[in-house]
RNA sequence: GCCGGGGUGGGGUAGUGGUCAUCCUGCGGGACUGUGGAUCCCGCGAGCCGGGUUCGAAUCCCGGCCCCGGCCCCA
């Protein structure tokens, strides 16, 4: 069907890309203010880049394809990776920390359902250079900041840390290792056991750990976790422990954190992010750490808080009405004189001016000009339509008129 | 890939086998010669696709596609 769009793609209407623009703007500035730069890198990666850090499977739930000369591609399923990949091309020699943004769409060969889509947008950051607990609390901070400005009310900060696990488990092989770690996400508890883990006691203490930052000292002596509950306890963010978060985090080897909407259903994360290592993937060692937010799943919950109600442009509208063609060339210069301080559009549609005022109505449109005989005296006649008031003026007071409005 | 619920003009809807295509809204125009969302009138515009049952299908059956929600998964 020509008509039909793909499926789990979506069209934004005006008063959808509105609201996007605002949500967008206002990350795009806390980002900015922490000094976080932005890069954009392509929509489409050699296969081999993804391939290599996620292995085979990942082709199942990705866009692959191959171009007209035959190289192996796919559209980007998440950024991190290919910010990762521009950053040891092009951005080593730069004064580190290096501090990334990017706002990018994604793309991912999975079952649409609420909250998810096969093309999806990530609004995220990444620090290289460090992995501090600084860092990630500069990161935990950042993304509270952002959903503070946002509005938005019932989400959840939850941290924990895969080092712990993954320390426990380091007598396995890695793969073995990803398999028990699945498990612990999904609190298949019974099956765990089933592997007689050799420090089993230790790993059941850790995921089912409930308590706060006081509670963690008797089971772990990270210091890096302790030190970074303290500066975001200094910082007040409010934060829950959950040694249990495993779920794919494939990349990530420390502290990893999730912010989940209580006003979403199943798809119910809107930002996931931690301490990461792709450095064996480019033969040497990165410190790094990011994380991303799901715009979509971000507009979706805020859409549920109401926190999206009456976004609009304030800019003060114009129509420029004509009585006759002859006068269109007024109305372009006219036009151009309002376009300096408001939005203006001239009517084209020779409508009769009845229908070009339900028109004018309609489209919220704060002023109509009209241009009839009196423009050959250079006099345009200006209808405040929020006011219902009209009056003359000459052209050369317009101006005027436009700066003290 | 699996499960459940859906698919009728641009948006929202009515009809459960029989002349079928309803109503609201929208859009374009007219009544109305240069001024307000009104009113009246005219016009535009639809049963997801394919197959089957039937004299006859929007309606019943099968398959596919898509949408909504859930599972798996979520790098």
């Amino acid at each position: 069907m020509i008509i039909s769009r793909v499926k789990g793609t979506r069209d934004f209407s005006p008063e959808e890309m509105r609201k996007w623009r605002y949500v967008e703007n206002i990350i795009r500035k806390i980002f900015e203010r922490y000094g976080y730069e932005e890069i954009l890198t392509p929509t489409f990666e050699y296969l081999e880049l993804f391939l290599k850090k996620s292995g085979d499977e990942i082709i199942q739930h990705a866009y692959v394809f191959e171009d007209k000369s035959g190289r192996k591609l796919i559209l980007r399923p998440e950024e991190t990776t290919p910010a990762i990949r521009f950053y040891v091309s092009g951005l080593r020699n730069r004064p580190h920390p290096l501090r990334l943004y990017y706002i990018v769409n994604c793309f991912r060969y999975e079952e649409p359902q609420a909250g998810r889509y096969r093309e999806f947008w990530q609004a995220g950051v990444e620090i290289i250079g460090t992995n501090s607990p600084e860092a990630v609390a500069e990161l935990i901070i950042l993304a509270n900041n952002v959903l503070e400005d946002l509005g938005l009310k019932n989400y959840e900060i939850r941290i924990g840390n895969i080092k712990l696990l993954k320390n426990i488990l380091k007598e396995y092989d890695e793969k073995f290792q990803n398999k028990i770690l699945r498990l612990i996400d999904k609190k298949e508890f019974d099956k765990l056991k089933s592997f007689k883990l050799k420090n089993e006691d230790e790993l059941f203490r850790i995921i089912n750990f409930k308590g706060d930052k006081n509670d963690l000292i008797n089971i772990c002596n990270d210091e890096d976790f302790i030190n970074l509950l303290d500066y975001l306890d200094d910082a007040s963010v409010k934060y829950k422990i959950d040694l249990s978060i495993a779920r794919g985090l494939d990349y990530y080897s420390g502290i990893v954190f999730e912010i989940h909407s209580k006003k979403l259903g199943a798809q119910k994360q809107i930002c996931g992010g931690g301490v990461y290592s792709l450095g064996e993937l480019f033969g040497f060692d990165i410190k790094a750490c990011g994380f991303a937010f799901g715009l979509d799943r971000l507009l979706l919950a805020l859409e549920k808080e109401n926190r999206l109600k009456n976004i609009g442009n304030e800019d003060k509208r114009f129509l420029i009405f004509i009585f006759d063609k002859k006068y269109f060339r007024k109305a372009i210069e006219i036009a151009k004189i309002v376009r300096r301080y408001f939005r203006c559009e001239i009517e084209i549609m020779r409508k009769k001016i009845k229908r070009a005022l339900e028109y004018a109505i309609n489209k919220n449109i704060d002023f109509l000009i009209i241009l009839g005989e009196e423009i050959e005296r250079d006099v345009i006649l200006i209808k405040d339509l929020k006011r219902n008031i009209q009056k003359e003026i000459h052209i050369n007071n317009l101006e005027d008129f436009l700066k003290n409005l």
